[in-house]
DNA sequence: ACCTGAACACCGTTCAAGT
DNA sequence: ACCTGAACACCGTTCAAGT
């Protein structure tokens, strides 16, 4: 189809990275990310699949950017509570819906850091809990790349999956020999029903954690028993 | 390179999947998970590129089978020692020494279940853990679940960076305006230092609190105040 | 200054033909 | 029964040419 002078003026807009991403976010949201291709965004911005070239270095960059603007959106509209295990809580699950529906997205920032120039506020808020909950200075960065590795990497996994493969890995599960296998055999039938649930179960094992090591500090004061960790 | 009559005999063996997985494993450890192609692994073969479809059905039946051979190096010669957690903490560091150095064969496991002769073990010695340790019938599974994709989340991530996108990480976080950032500049400085201690910081936590939920229920009995996990 | 279009250097995979 | 080799249908990316 080709613009047919006057009538399609206003759509023929001129290129830019906002739009490029909004065309990859609106075509893997719509098919998947495996569809979002260079020449399948080229022909979403009725332009040439090279023509984007001209505004970013490769497609990994294409990635980053949208990865930033969902992580902004991810953080919009929060308002803390009070409650440094509740806001964290509702930060991780923030930022796994950000995770499940742009897995390949934000696997991109692994490898390209520093391309966050609105994304950076849910880490800052994460962090900002910590502190809050009164753990010892020296544990907060591990605290916060253990809870971050969890929720990036959950999410991940869980975005591979499906209710297909997982009623798979059920049967695997279920088939196997009792006696070579026990454990496996009991659990089988009620082990991947549900991911959220594990999800916010492996959660609520870590806050627990960090809300009793934050407080036998401050019972304790400087002689904590407990600091192999 | 033609097979000289009788000279290269020993060599001229019959392609099979044992081989084909020899031939991936041997190619991914010497530059890296790339450059494994199809092409790659017939000319290590000496074999036509093509010619591995005999014996497999997909690439991705070649990286789930080669998962299975590394699950199942991974549970080699473990010995519980009789402590739930010591034995748990040993189980997942396996695990993730194993996706730490093939994160791409074993992320085919998660699409394509039930490739798994021997690689079940580990699962099952996890499992083994949690109900020696006590915990509730009902949450054996989402914290199998939890450990799991914990461990498996963590790994993908972690091999996935390196020594310098963690130190471009940390300059990003560094160079962040401390006004809108106050949280994420003060731990800019110590942050990703040591993915392993952060991994077994967390880890650590999911022992804990474990090991907690399923004391508070042999010594409270039925009656669990904190139910809602 | 920006976009086009041909071309390049790859992928995984299929299939008829060889032995 | 197994392997070969040409071919197919894709990728991301480069670059000279157009406007």
């Amino acid at each position: 189809m080709r613009p047919m002078p006057g009538a399609t003026e206003g759509m023929q807009v001129r290129l830019s990275r906002e739009l490029i991403v909004d065309a990859y976010l609106r075509v893997v949201e719509e098919e998947g990310a495996e569809a979002a291709t260079l020449r399948r965004l080229g022909a979403e911005l009725g332009v040439d699949p090279t023509a984007v070239y001209r505004h970013v270095r490769d497609k990994e960059e294409i990635l980053a950017a949208a990865s930033d603007r969902l992580l902004a959106q991810a953080a919009e509209g929060y308002e803390p509570t009070g409650s440094w295990r509740a806001d964290l809580r509702a930060l991780a699950l923030r930022a796994r819906g950000a995770y499940l529906n742009h897995p390949h997205a934000l696997l991109a920032l692994e490898t390209s850091p520093a391309a966050l120039p609105n994304g950076f506020r849910l880490a800052d808020l994460v962090i900002g809990c910590l502190r809050e909950a009164g753990l010892p200075e020296d544990e907060v960065a591990p605290a916060f790349e253990a809870i971050e590795g969890y929720v990036i990497g959950t999410a991940l996994v869980d975005a591979r999956a499906s209710e297909e493969t997982r009623e798979e890995w059920r049967r695997a599960y279920t088939s196997l020999p009792r006696d070579r296998y026990p454990n496996l055999s009991a659990a089988a039938s009620q082990v991947y029903r549900d991911p959220d649930a594990a999800f916010l179960y492996g959660l609520e094992l870590m806050l627990a954690a960090l809300e009793a090591r934050a407080a036998g500090r401050s019972r304790a004061g400087r002689a904590r028993p407990r600091d192999q960790v």
